[in-house]
DNA sequence: TTGACATTTCTAGAAAACTCGAAATATACT
DNA sequence: AGTATATTTCGAGTTTTCTAGAAATGTCAA
């Protein structure tokens, strides 16, 4: 990932409702929501709601699926991973961190009080 | 990690000269940089940075090292895994996703077309 | 104590983001 | 066609954030 895309996405997470909104998808897993039960679930005007899943959807940490009348959204879970890694990227200039790979745990930290 | 926490650090993320120097920390390592040395290294006036210092600061994403009459910035890096954690709590409804725990990998899109 | 350097605070102007009602658009049903 | 529902776009006002020079604060070294 990029730093402009990893950008996009902390910018896109970074708004209250926004994170609720992805959280929410998220929790739901990959059949997604339709927008007005996510209205309806964060009690948030349409309008808002929409400024909002562009935010997101720009970013790529969800997607749309036109259903009829309905959209679905439904996170992005490759984005959000992509996030995680590029934000621990070379971490502790690339000695390994822990096994995952994803989370980084240095050893001992650098002086004695601070 | 609690939301308002998890909102204060990606907003402190979210914005191109903070991720620079946490990325910059990050990859330092625990033993951190002294201020002028990142201003230095990120070509950014001293009263820019400081203030953006302060932001991530604030989101518990670095800490200063008063040393003398330098401070010296490391990464946080509980707060980079707490942040981690957070953002795939209950990634698919709780379904265990990947062994780690800290990405999430659902095994099947929700519809055939989307 | 004087001078040099490191860092933060103050300040004000500029730019960007947020909110939400109203209007517009799109699809479905009869 | 006409009505109902779902969603997005528009618009305007409010709030927040960013930038960086200048001034203030704090520390060291001679």
């Amino acid at each position: 990932m990029e730093t402009k895309n990893a950008l996009a996405a902390l910018a896109a997470l970074a708004q209250e409702s926004r994170l609720a909104v992805f959280r929410l998808l998220v929790q739901v897993g990959p059949d997604g929501m339709v927008a007005s039960k996510i209205s309806e679930a964060l009690d948030m005007p349409a309008s808002s709601l929409s400024f909002h899943l562009k935010e997101l959807t720009r970013a790529n940490l969800i997607s749309p699926c036109q259903d009829g009348r309905f959209v679905i959204y439904s996170a992005q879970f490759d984005t959000m991973n992509a996030l995680l890694a590029f934000l621990t990227e070379n971490c502790c200039g690339g000695i390994p961190c822990s096994p995952g790979g994803t989370s980084c745990q240095p050893g001992k930290a650098a002086t004695t009080d601070c």
